[in-house]
DNA sequence: CGTCTTGCTTACGTTCGCGTCAACTTGATC
DNA sequence: GATCAAGTTGACGCGAACGTAAGCAAGACG
């Protein structure tokens, strides 16, 4: 079971990215895959963060944000102040999560609801020439 | 009250974006002020359509889906199959939000138990050295 | 009349998040 | 030992979404 150890090739089959976004993660700080020689190696933590990473993105949040809040995730530093700073970061995330997901709700509900106007426009339309 | 038309400047001023934005969305084909020989001017429609654009764009969307989408919230067409092609290009979007809204509640449970962790972290921090 | 402000067009510059080579190493295989 | 696949490090390229700067028009104002 070397499910433990991953290539760079596993990786990206697995979370459906290229090597060079891998690469690219690791240039920005993001994730710290382990050498063997020269080659990567990507082990449970890496793949943690990396779906954090993934997830992040598709809230619209830049990789310098996600890499923030990938340190709330880490045990890393055990300086307070550091932990501190940590938290409020994350702290601003969160707010920012909350207010989009209030958006969201209220986007979702509109969308919902010029579609069935739209629906309704469509079963009008019928009658007429069915193409323009 | 001339709240009906507005200049791109009090546009900027109310949205919180540059001419540049303004004009480039115009470019784009997501807004369509009139003209008063050269100056543009802004009515509520295009109002309304600059807020969704914005919305729009928090959601990380493409000015590209986006402007398929106003299409959904302009009576433009009465053509059948073009009608059904936005309804279709909706019923996309709609799914892509409410997976995001889905994810969203899990990411944001997730960021708030890390968070009550890394405060755990820091008061058991408080007794050693403040700074680092 | 000059000049100030507001806006216009055109066009090149910039940042982010990668894509796409090129050239090299390294371990495996014929 | 030659080749081949898999991986590596640069370095440049690219599309999206604007920023920025240059140069022109046109009404307002002293």
């Amino acid at each position: 079971m070397s499910d433990e150890l991953m290539t760079i090739r596993q990786m990206c089959d697995a979370f459906d990215v290229t090597p060079r976004t891998l690469r690219f993660y690791e240039a920005r700080e993001l994730i710290f895959p382990q050498r063997r020689g020269q080659h990567r190696l990507y082990d449970r933590r890496d793949r943690a963060r990396l779906t954090l990473i993934l997830r992040g993105k598709r809230f619209g949040f830049s990789l310098e944000q996600i890499r923030q809040l990938l340190e709330l995730y880490a045990p890393g530093s055990t300086n307070r102040t550091q932990i501190a700073a940590t938290i409020t970061v994350g702290e601003e995330r969160l707010a920012d999560m909350e207010r989009q997901y209030a958006e969201l709700s209220e986007a979702i509900a509109d969308l919902r609801k010029q579609l069935s106007d739209a629906q309704i426009r469509l079963a009008a339309a019928s009658h007429e020439q069915p193409t323009g």
